[in-house]
Formats: structure tokens, sequence, C-alpha cells
DNA sequence: CAGTTAAGTAAGTGATCAGTTATTATCTCG
DNA sequence: CGAGATAATAACTGATCACTTACTTAACTG
């Protein structure tokens, strides 16, 4: 019985993946590379193999680290556009909450890198959302006299901020209802309901 | 002419100032004892001086870190808190982006003392934000279906992701107006504008 | 203004860790 | 099946860095 295996398809992702997770929950100095070796079942030698030097590999695990599956696009019934933003929300809140902020753990743990990396998904959640309030602007469903852009940031930002201090999936849930709630229909007391009134 | 002084009232606040600055720019593991000593204009040594290891700088710094000077009260006045809202919001946004992201950056860099470490400055924040949410919910001028905790929560986050992502200062205040808006009335088309109604 | 106290310095020191090297084990293919 | 070729290992190495130690110098005090 072999008591390693030769894997050098499968070795550079399942290397990243290890870093992904150790940076995300250590920091990415806190974070040995004998230690991602460990995780990852292989030696420190081999992710030389693979990865020039330790600043590669997080790179690599930044590039790798998992994206949302596809958004579905807004319907064009009328009135289709603040549900597909709740709708919107919900998906990224879930999406945040299980995995999505490992990468942003990541850059943040390492200013140095982060200023240089990408937004990842943050760039892409803002993009979606920019995109639903946009089109709900053109057709008149969403009030035209705030930029999107600065919108989908504030929308994001708490979806973020939620998912960093988030305890459980349950709350996250409830938290992205009420971000819905609140960017519908704001604060004033008149309107209906946020419970009564559609998803 | 003195080479050098002594200043030992002095030495642990600047040490303490020193460190957060540094950390807040590199990260905590990427910051050297002694680029902290250099920045304070001193040695190593004199660090050991005033504190027993650099985990202990560190707590320091994060404990001395800068707070907001206190919050006016809301008024009594019929209608004030949606003004006072608006207005703690510009206040939390121009005060985060100056420095009171520093603490949080530093707590981000290092996980493991992130997660023993207060979030302090968020902290803050949400309990005023959500105070003025509660008092208004009281007087009936914010609608009573949506949990105040959550929505400080997510007023906060986009706070901070402004903050986080944030170019200039100008920028920060837009964003501020922005989302006082946006928690004020909401998406929907109807009502007056932003800019006509109010501060 | 000595003489003592303590703040500061400068030059180590040992441990840790990223990256290497020499070697061994597993595949691949004629 | 056996002979490269190469994936993986185990043991090293040199640099870096938190922290120390021995000494220097500024300030206080009777």
């Amino acid at each position: 019985m072999a008591k390693w295996k030769r894997r050098a398809d499968a070795r550079p992702d399942e290397l990243a993946a290890a870093a992904l997770a150790l940076c995300a929950e250590r920091g990415v100095h806190a974070t040995r590379v004998a230690d991602v070796a460990e995780r990852a079942g292989v030696t420190v030698g081999t992710i030389y193999r693979y990865y020039r030097d330790k600043d590669e590999l997080i790179d690599a695990a930044l590039a790798h680290s998992p994206r949302p599956e596809r958004k579905l696009p807004v319907s064009d019934r009328p009135g289709a556009t603040l549900p597909a933003l709740s709708e919107s929300l919900r998906r990224w809140a879930a999406f945040l909450q299980a995995q999505g902020l490992q990468p942003l753990r990541v850059a943040m743990s390492d200013p140095q890198r982060g200023a240089r990396a990408p937004r990842g998904v943050i760039a892409d959640a803002m993009r979606e959302i920019e995109g639903i309030v946009q089109s709900g602007i053109a057709r008149n469903e969403i009030r035209a006299d705030l930029p999107a852009t600065e919108v989908a940031r504030a929308l994001v930002g708490a979806l973020v901020l939620d998912a960093m201090l988030g305890e459980d999936a349950a709350a996250t849930d409830i938290s992205a209802d009420v971000l819905s709630a609140l960017a519908t229909r704001g604060l004033r007391p008149d309107g209906p309901s946020w419970r009564s009134a559609g998803t």
C-alpha cells in the first residue's frame, strides 16, 4: 500500500483552498506555510513545487476563492424590481454568511496585499445590486434622486458587516429581510408592514 | 545639548499611538517592534520598559484608540427623530473616515486578537443609532415593525464599508446623505426628494 | 553639585519560519 | 516489467525578529 500519491493536477487547487481557509481564520502572517501543507495532507516542499513562494500561494488562494452561482435575471413584469432586489439581497447575505467573506478576511489581514488585490466579492455584489437599482429607476419603480452606486454601496455594506459580526445563519436571514424592507419602504411609520407585503 | 529626553509620562501613549497607526496601515504582524520604536523616535529597548511584550503594546494601542466626541442628545420636539438620525449618521461617517477605522483595521489584520477584542467603535455607533431608532419608534416617528437592532446594524454596516472603500472625505459626506435619505424614505418613487427635505 | 535613580541606548541572542537540497517513492510508457 | 521522469518527502539553512543584557546619560534630591 502506497505511502502517498502523486496528484499533480489536483494539488494546486487543494493547496490554495487550504491556504484560503487557514488565512481567513488566522490571518495571512499568522499562517505558516507548514500549516497549509499539513492541512492539505502534504509536506512543505510540495507547496514549493507548485508555487514560487508564499506570496504566490496566497494570490492563488484569493484568485480561486468561491464565487456565487450566477444571478437570476430581473423579470420584465411591472413591479418586479423591488422583489428582485429583496431576492438578490437575501442570496448575497446567504453566500457571504456561508463562505463569501473568506477572501475579504484574508485581504484585510494583510493590508499590503489588500491594497493591490481586487475587491472581488464586494465588487460583484455591488455591481449586481446597482444594476437592479438602475433598472428600477428606468422603469420608475425606484426613486430617481438617489445615485444607484451609493445605494448599492450602502446595501452591500450592511450585508458585509452583518456577515462579519454574524452569529448564525438564521440571524443573517432576518437581517436580509429587514434590510430589504428598510431599503424599499424606509423608516417612516406609514405604509404596510414588512411581513405582510411580498418577498 | 541633550541627545535624548526622559519622558516617562508621555512615552506610553506615544508608543501606543505609533503602534496603532503603523498596525492599521500594515497589519499587526507586518509591523515590527523596531518600526514602532523608530516612528516614536526611540529605540526598541524603550518599548520594553513600558510594555511587557508586543502583544501588550497592541492591546494598549487598541484600548487608547480614539473615540468620537459625545453625541448630542435627541431633541424632544416632535419630528426631531429623523433629522437626529441624519445628523448622527453624518457625524459617524466623518469620524470613521478620519480615524475611526484604525482600531478596526488593526483587529481585522489579526483575527486571533480580533476575536477577543471588543468591537469598540462599531458597537458605539450601533448603540447610538439603535437608541435613536428606538426613541423614534416610541414617539411613532419610525415604523415599529422593524427591529431597531437590525436597523442599526444595517446602517452602521453601510457607514463602515463606505469608510473602508472610502476615497475622499467629500464622497463620504455624500454617502452619509444618501444613506439617511435611503433610511428615512426608502427607495419607492413617491415622496419628496432627499435634497429638498431637511438635513 | 555630588550621588542616586531610572530612562534611554546599542549590541547581542535564541527561536521561528520561508524557502532549499538531497533523496526516495510513485507513476508512465516503450 | 523496468527505466526514465517527476511528485513527494525529510532534513537543513540562512534571515528575520521579538526580546535581553550591559552599559550610558539625563534628571532629581538632600
